[in-house]
RNA sequence: GUCCCCGUCGUCUAGCCCGGCCUAGGACAUCGCCCUUUCACGGCGGUAACGCGGGUUCAAAUCCCGCCGGGGACGCCA
């Protein structure tokens, strides 16, 4: 096979904030194939259609354009191997599908998600690895003729060599063996006729001509499912890069529990794009001369696998800081950091928002500097004492602003849903609204008495909100007593529902 | 629990592939000093790491094995 051109994708699922993760993917693969000539290509992975959403598809896309990663064909781009959307190649996963059960490589599955709930927990009580137990692999073809004719849903399964090993070429890694036995029968057509991860990501890299895959280490388990996918339809398999994950101070894989990890939390806080994306190839990746600073052009300029290192680098927001400062100093000078200022909150949008909440507060238009400090600023200087100036208790401030924390991430993100999430945790915490409010006044805005917390929480936005949330917790630390440290837990176990991003 | 990946200062990393130049280099953070009307910037200096144990070798951060530690995966999520 003489050297095609490299062709590389980044594969986002619009669910939830875009996520910083992500732009460092998609660094990687800009990286690499701007660096052998070859095309980037985004690609919106929306086969979950309980999740995704058009908001987060675009969010996506504005904030990989703001961080200046364009690329050669995505969804509104278009290009030659479109539609460059999951959601709009049902057809293609289909066919592919109905492939793969012609030639025998995989079945049909009648199983209810409550009888695979219940295998997979005894399953974990007898110690053994969780995975399919072929249940409907054995079904005689009548009997699978029939339940179809019945209407009965099903899913189709991947067929797994029942012993053996695979063995999935890494990269950065070299050979990585695993069992066929730990592989499981990976669903690959769900209910709803939409494909899985698995399936959809195989047979777009091949019709997308995918040459490299560079993903986050997380995938490496499911590679051999996604090789024997290419075997089964008898295609060559891109080559794998598993990259090394972005984590949190405490080395877990980087989540925005414990980290900020909106690009628009970065936007807000007045990081610059450049900066932001030269700290992110500082991650796992470096200069040949070591240099800490260089613009994307360097990078694509110097880019080698070889000089990736495998350990999961720590998101440190201070060198960041750092890095982000040495950009404003020596990139700028001052009439384009007026215009970045300008660009960044010193405009007529977004003053707009802000006149409306402190007019009638304003005597002199001097006061307009103390009473919008909040809205032009990153995390405030706040302490506990500020936090405890209201009637409730330090123990049932820090279980309201716990509770508000984990409700924040589901609510609808306007004054109103904000409105609606308070009125709704002071029901269940049996707080009248005006007594539960003080402690969020000084978390938001700094101060008990500011302009009305709703609209600045939307104003805001949710990052910065949940950044400031956070920030005050940690004034305050935990719950003292058990008691309250149930009662958080309970509180909290109600609305534990929001997965994790990406 | 099972499997997989990883392991150099607190953090990001250079060095590792092709053993000696490593009494392990740089940066962030931290501490001290200098510059300075303050702060910041800048300059100078300090503290601080090859996870542990075995090999191989004249020589190991660099190669091999074991242990330990960390992380990830085990979804009709990606």
């Amino acid at each position: 096979m003489s050297n095609p051109v490299v062709r590389t994708r980044v594969a986002p699922s619009p669910t939830g904030d875009p996520h910083v993760g992500t732009a460092y993917v998609a660094l990687f693969n800009y990286c690499f194939a701007k660096k052998h000539g070859g095309q980037f290509i985004l690609r919106i992975e929306d086969t979950d259609t309980a999740r995704s959403n058009p908001q987060s598809e675009a969010a996506i896309m504005n904030s990989l354009r703001w961080l200046g990663l364009t690329w050669d064909e995505g969804p509104e781009i278009g290009g030659p191997h479109g539609p460059y959307r999951q959601s709009e190649r049902g057809a293609i996963y289909r066919e592919h599908a109905d492939r793969l059960l012609r030639d025998g490589n995989a079945f049909r599955c009648f199983c209810t998600s409550e009888r695979l709930d219940e295998m997979r927990i005894q399953q974990r009580a007898a110690g053994r690895n969780a995975g399919y137990d072929g249940l409907c692999l054995r079904l005689p073809e009548t009997e699978v003729q029939a339940r179809l004719v019945a209407g009965e849903p099903y899913v189709v399964r991947l067929k797994v060599p029942d012993h053996g090993t695979c063995v999935v070429k890494d990269l950065l890694r070299g050979d990585i063996e695993i069992g066929w036995d730990l592989v499981d029968m990976q669903i690959l057509l769900k209910q709803d006729g939409m494909p899985t991860y698995h399936l959809a990501n195989v047979v777009d890299d091949h019709l997308m001509e995918i040459t490299h895959i560079l993903r986050g280490e997380e995938w490496i388990n499911s590679a051999p499912k996604h090789q024997l996918l290419y075997q089964y339809f008898g295609w060559q398999m891109p080559a794998l890069c598993h990259l090394p994950l972005l984590r949190n101070p405490d080395k877990s894989k980087l989540s925005k529990r414990k980290n900020p990890t909106s690009i628009w939390f970065y936007k807000r806080m007045g990081y610059l794009p450049e900066a932001l994306l030269n700290y992110l190839g500082r991650m796992a990746w470096s200069m040949p001369d070591d240099s800490e600073k260089f613009s994307l052009a360097k990078m694509v300029e110097h880019f080698s696998l070889e000089r990736i290192s495998l350990g999961g680098p720590v998101f440190d927001l201070q060198k960041l800081q750092w890095l982000n400062g040495r950009w404003i100093r020596e990139d700028l000078d001052e009439k384009a950091l007026a215009d970045r200022v300008r660009e960044w909150a010193l405009n007529e949008n977004y003053l707009m928002k802000l006149v409306p909440l402190v007019q009638k507060r304003l005597a002199v238009l001097s006061d307009l500097g103390p009473l919008t400090a909040p809205f032009f600023s990153g995390l405030l200087e706040i302490t506990a004492d500020q936090l405890l100036q209201g009637k409730l208790d330090a123990d049932t401030v820090a279980i309201a602003l716990e509770v508000t924390l984990a409700r924040m991430e589901v609510a609808e993100w306007t004054k109103s849903g904000i409105e609606a999430m308070f009125r709704d945790i002071a029901t269940k915490m049996e707080i009248k609204l005006r007594d539960l409010l003080p402690p969020f006044y000084v978390a938001i805005n700094g101060q008990p008495a500011s302009a009305p917390l709703f609209d600045s929480m939307e104003i805001l936005g949710r990052d910065l909100c949940r950044a400031r949330l956070r920030h005050a917790i940690t004034q305050l630390g935990e719950p003292k007593s058990d008691d309250n440290k149930r009662r958080l837990n309970e509180l909290l176990g109600r609305q534990e529902k929001s997965g994790e991003e990406e």
